[in-house]
DNA sequence: CAGGATCCAGCTAGATACTG
DNA sequence: CAGTATCTAGCTGGATCCTG
């Protein structure tokens, strides 16, 4: 962790439109909601109303526009059996599944570096 | 690409805890600049309005304030030599280089599933 | 059950003007 | 040069009510 070795992996991509794809990534999965949801549906198909109780805190409206830009982008597909009362089956694409690699990833930094970051601030904040 | 074997590499540390973690991450990552920000810095150490230039519409308030963000979370280092006029350095600690690695795998993903993600965009607009 | 439709508070980020 | 201060449009997201 913090290895500083000097191979630099990103300075060579640094192309400009390389960097626009990763701010449309970061855009598009860097949103309140987006990635507790896949996260949510990696462990397999969830309903809509089970999706609501699993992710604390969403809203139905929030929950709503997350699944729908989530489909939009072919990362989530939405299946709907027509019986009364509706059922609706979301589920991960491949697509979507890919997707959780990298952001895991990101995760794995954060745990590893949450401390750093949160000493960081509190040295911030202290002087004034 | 879109590999879709099951060993889940996402599914073991499903934990609120870490996913907890992973959002303060993409909050603090998935805003307009703050990549941005960082991967300019990759090169090396530049000055405040050397970033202003480098950075296509940032304003100089969005600079200001991503900059003081990333200070403040240990991401970069601020060097002031006061002089007439002043000069401000400001570049990457050994925490926000090893950031890159992570984002830049994200953005590998972006590259690869630009063109998928594209397509279900269209297709998914094209049905009204 | 699975949403659609409204309304609204708060934050984000740009434009502009000014300063040590 | 490197900011700070102010004002504001627009977007994000929550609450609430309604429907097939």
């Amino acid at each position: 962790m913090l290895s500083d070795r000097h191979t630099d992996v990103t300075d060579a991509e640094h192309s400009p439109i390389r960097c626009q794809a990763v701010n449309d990534i970061l855009a598009r999965v860097g949103d309140k909601w987006s990635m507790q949801v896949v996260m949510s549906l990696s462990a397999g198909p969830m309903r809509f109303n089970e999706l609501r109780r699993a992710i604390d805190g969403i809203s139905q409206r929030m929950l709503t526009r997350t699944l729908r830009a989530l489909e939009r982008d072919g990362l989530v597909d939405r299946e709907v059996t027509p019986s009364v009362p509706p059922r609706v089956d979301y589920s991960l694409t491949m697509l979507g599944r890919s997707l959780r690699e990298p952001v895991a990833a990101l995760g794995v930094w954060a745990m590893e570096n949450r401390s750093h970051i949160d000493s960081a601030r509190a040295r911030f904040d202290a002087e004034e």
